[in-house]
DNA sequence: ATGGTAGCGTAGCTA
């Protein structure tokens, strides 16, 4: 089984893009965050052509939206309002073989790193406090879950371009990752790329926009994740970050597809 | 220390 998360920062414009991975990569799952589109409006019948004829949406005008989009039947779909907002953060559904699958859009945080100043900051940290407490409370600690998606979080020293520049940068202040650690903890999330990928090694999923040439300042963060629970681990076969999809253009988006391969 | 770009929707918010 194939699954791919990608922040596609607008699935309308960059339709064309989310075409080309399915036929370069044939993911089984596909999930998508910024999907900034009205559930009415989402571009389902261009992706069911392709054989991706199950889906499960949540979209707002403009901001944020999450999709899963499959070529393997989905049931118990639903999704999760979190700090008591209507944005649309959260979808899941069962795969077959009765995996959970869970694909979240985590509050970026905005720019001021403390919630004494910031609502955004504060926000994400209630969301991630919300995350711990669901993790906690999850029933049948034995059963396959897949999470995915922009946490907006890059934990570890390896996962931005430079640990103490970015110390009091949101997405990697020790506060949020603090409380990353902690809803790892309490859902017995692994991460299934640092399964592979020594904490040595440098990876990113995303790069500003607002440097005039990413791939050469290279000043990145892993902020996109795929996580799956102990009985899942055995099964993991590999996973694939698609950098040169930061370089599709004219537009790209300033995410890149993650990957893994599970052998269920 | 500052400002840099992008999408939506057409001003200003969010990232």
């Amino acid at each position: 089984m194939r699954i791919v998360t990608w922040n596609i920062n607008s699935v309308r414009l960059r339709l064309d893009m989310v075409l080309r991975l399915v036929d370069d990569y044939g993911p089984d799952v596909l999930c998508l965050q910024e999907t900034k589109v009205v559930d009415d409006a989402f571009p389902l019948k261009e992706l069911a052509a392709r054989g991706y004829v199950h889906a499960h949406v949540r979209g707002m005008k403009s901001y944020n939206g999450v999709a899963i989009l499959s070529r393997l039947p989905l049931s118990a779909t639903g999704g999760t309002l979190w700090c008591e907002r209507q944005d649309c953060r959260h979808v899941q559904a069962e795969l077959p073989g009765g995996i959970e699958l869970h694909n979240f859009y985590i509050p970026a945080g905005g720019d001021i790193p403390d919630p004494d100043l910031n609502d955004k900051f504060r926000h994400k940290l209630r969301f991630l406090d919300e995350l711990a407490a669901w993790g906690e409370a999850l029933e049948d600690r034995q059963k396959p879950r897949i999470l995915v998606g922009d946490l907006n979080i890059a934990p570890l020293e390896n996962d931005v371009w430079s640990h103490r520049q970015l110390l009091n940068v949101i997405s990697h202040t020790p506060i949020e990752v603090e409380k990353m650690d902690a809803m790892m903890r309490a859902g017995e999330w692994v991460d299934a790329v640092r399964h592979f990928l020594p904490a040595t090694e440098k990876l990113y999923t995303w790069w500003s926009y607002r440097s005039a040439d990413w791939g050469l300042s290279d000043r990145g963060r892993r902020l996109d994740h795929i996580w799956v629970t102990p009985p899942l681990v055995p099964h993991l076969l590999g996973y694939t970050v698609m950098r040169e999809a930061r370089g599709w253009g004219p537009k790209p988006s300033d995410h890149v597809p993650v990957m893994i391969d599970l052998a269920v």
